[in-house]
DNA sequence: CAAGCGTGGTT
DNA sequence: TAACCAAGCTT
């Protein structure tokens, strides 16, 4: 079975920026893009930030508030400070070079367990355990007949895929890179095209008749009115400022609570994403 | 460790 | 249309 999605991915997976023709700055770069960001927002980004900040020491050399700005509207912008602080990190103790051991990549900001595997895979060609919602949906499916992935990974879980997984580097490389497609254009979550999957005659859940997707529990993303979108605009706000500005009295949030605003603005210079001066108290990036 | 964190396209 | 969805990380 992994072979069949190995060879379905070298006909059907996709030519991005990203795979083969980049570095592994790039390569770092777009998998925090990609964090719970889809490919097609993520293409033109990641184009301009590489054009712009090639390597790391390019990136530490500008500001946060640069690559605050030059996320643009990609969401999380706190993913942007992190990889900003990233390059920093990257420069001061790897000498700006991206670090091939997976240990070194999870301890820089903003890199978690799935993006240090992924940087070791796709970028050094290394072994590691990919294992993102994709990957997580199609070994669901095809090896155990779930629909859909638990909320959290269990130690069981790891440990079945890593059982799943090549020997040799390069064959881990490629099953990590094509489960993952796998599960990008074909073991969807929502609406599974089961008649284009490689492993339609062996999957387990396809045999059972794809059970459970209508009734499997989801998580609810309360969006309108909420604190999320209030930070979303304030930061909006402060993107397109060209000089610091007063945010509690600003036209364009009349609208919103003050109670909530304030809440909302205390909550960025928090996180680091806002600067205030306290003497005139304007506000940005 | 459950909750919080953006955004825009799709249904 | 409101809800759902898309390569997670941090506290």
């Amino acid at each position: 079975m992994v072979d069949a999605v190995r060879a379905w991915f070298r006909d059907e997976g996709r030519d991005l920026p990203w795979r083969g023709r980049s570095t592994p700055w790039g390569v770092l770069v777009s998998e925090v893009m990609l964090q719970q960001t889809p490919v097609v927002r993520v293409e033109p980004v990641w184009h301009a930030w590489m054009e712009r900040w090639p390597t790391p020491a390019d990136l530490a050399a500008a500001t946060q508030a640069d690559a605050v700005r030059a996320w643009g509207r990609l969401g999380y912008p706190r993913r942007a400070k992190r990889l900003w602080e990233c390059a920093v990190a990257i420069v001061d103790r790897h000498g700006g070079e991206v670090p091939a051991d997976q240990e070194a990549l999870r301890a820089l900001p903003g890199v978690g367990d799935y993006t240090a595997a992924a940087v070791v895979s796709f970028a050094f060609h290394g072994r590691a355990l990919v294992l993102d919602t994709n990957v997580r949906r199609v070994i669901g499916r095809a090896w155990r007949g779930e629909p859909l992935p638990a909320a959290h990974q269990t130690v069981g879980e790891r440990a079945h895929a890593a059982s799943l997984m090549p020997e040799d580097d390069a064959g881990a490389a490629e099953w990590a890179v094509a489960s993952m497609e796998l599960g990008a254009l074909v073991c969807t979550a929502r609406v599974a095209r089961c008649d284009a999957c490689p492993l339609a005659s062996s999957c387990a859940w396809f045999r059972a008749g794809c059970p459970g997707l209508d009734d499997a529990p989801r998580r609810t993303q309360p969006w309108h009115g909420t604190d999320r979108q209030v930070r979303g605009r304030i930061m909006a706000l402060l993107r397109a400022a060209s000089a610091p500005l007063n945010v509690t009295g600003h036209a364009a949030l009349a609208d919103v609570e003050p109670g909530q605003l304030d809440r909302c603005l205390d909550g960025l210079l928090a996180d680091g994403l806002v600067t205030r001066d306290e003497a005139t108290g304007r506000c940005a990036l």
